[in-house]
DNA sequence: GTCTATAACGTGATAGAC
DNA sequence: GTCTATCACGTTATAGAC
């Protein structure tokens, strides 16, 4: 991937991420790029194109971001604020939400190949997550009723909804993460 | 408002909660309803107006739903188990999500009164579940750490994303409002 | 209250010059 | 690799007849 390709990948991500698959245009990536929206069709020929590279890269980066909290760390605490933090990085200066909530969205109107690709992105949170809840509650640093597999499907949905609500009133996502942690047996301070 | 104006808004909500609101027009309101889109224009004149009576009705109902609950049960658990099904209802056979997570998607392209109606909403929602859960807590029906309002944030996040995951894997809803119900202190089985 | 007709514009996408 | 020019179509919305 080329310098200008990224380029017009990383505002994609960004207007996608704030206004919906179909929330933004080829002149909404132009213009801002100073290019014409034909060039944008030379690096992406389809909207498909475009946005099954978006899910892609993120598979790509959170397959990156797990392999270097494997490394770094046991403490499965701290792979989960990993995860927290990478979520809420974007949001913090430009209200992203997060991919999956927003493919969730916009699913009927989507084209199949991106469907596919965001159902497997998906799999991956969701396997990796139940894998770090079931490690973290068998070693004892976590403490829930219920099945890891459950709970992973619970704090997945609770963060990417958490995001959402932010964007009606800011403080709730500190309040939702305040109370993840505590669902989780963290002591209250 | 009379017989069309209610069959437009029916379909219109339909198609807003499994598409966006980006994702219908005023085509695809006229056809199914063997009209003209000229004819939608005339019980809906901008969409602007049709966004902000959509998200008026659902105001309207979960105020009714809200007040007969409080008039049939005195046990939290019952009134949140509405809420429950009035949100799981629609999703069933049509994949409905809720009004609040579409919104929140779509937050950065809907007109102003949009944003305030939603808002409004919003905030009824909140209040009423941090209620519940305050009086339930008191009342010794509910086990959780952290105060009502951080766990009601947290409800409505959870409960909002697991509609939209359950789009990825139905049987995710299930297993999160299994999760949820142990995380307010129900015994498990 | 619904129709026909149409305006004014934005959309994804392509052809062909440079 | 980017440009100009353009196509075919879908969008919200309005005017005016019936």
């Amino acid at each position: 991937m080329n310098e200008t390709a990224k380029r017009i990948l990383d505002l994609a991500e960004a207007l996608w991420l704030e206004r919906g698959f179909n929330g933004f245009s080829y002149q909404h990536l132009a213009e801002p790029l100073g290019m014409r929206n034909a060039a944008i069709h030379y690096h992406y020929p389809t909207k498909t194109d475009l946005g099954v590279a978006l899910i892609a890269r993120f598979r790509r980066r959170f397959a990156r971001s797990t392999a270097q909290w494997q490394e770094t760390t046991a403490d499965p605490w701290l792979k989960l604020e990993g995860y927290i933090e990478l979520l809420t990085f974007n949001y913090a200066d430009a209200e992203r939400l997060c991919p999956t909530g927003v493919l969730a969205v916009d699913w009927a109107t989507l084209p199949e190949q991106m469907q596919d690709e965001a159902r497997a992105f998906m799999q991956e949170l969701y396997d990796w997550c139940a894998s770090v809840l079931r490690e973290g509650a068998e070693k004892g640093y976590f403490r829930f009723a219920g099945s890891a597999e459950d709970k992973a499907a619970l704090l997945l949905a609770t963060l990417q909804g958490a995001l959402q609500l932010a964007r009606f009133r800011p403080e709730w996502l500190d309040a939702i993460k305040t109370q993840v942690r505590l669902d989780l047996g963290a002591r209250g301070q």
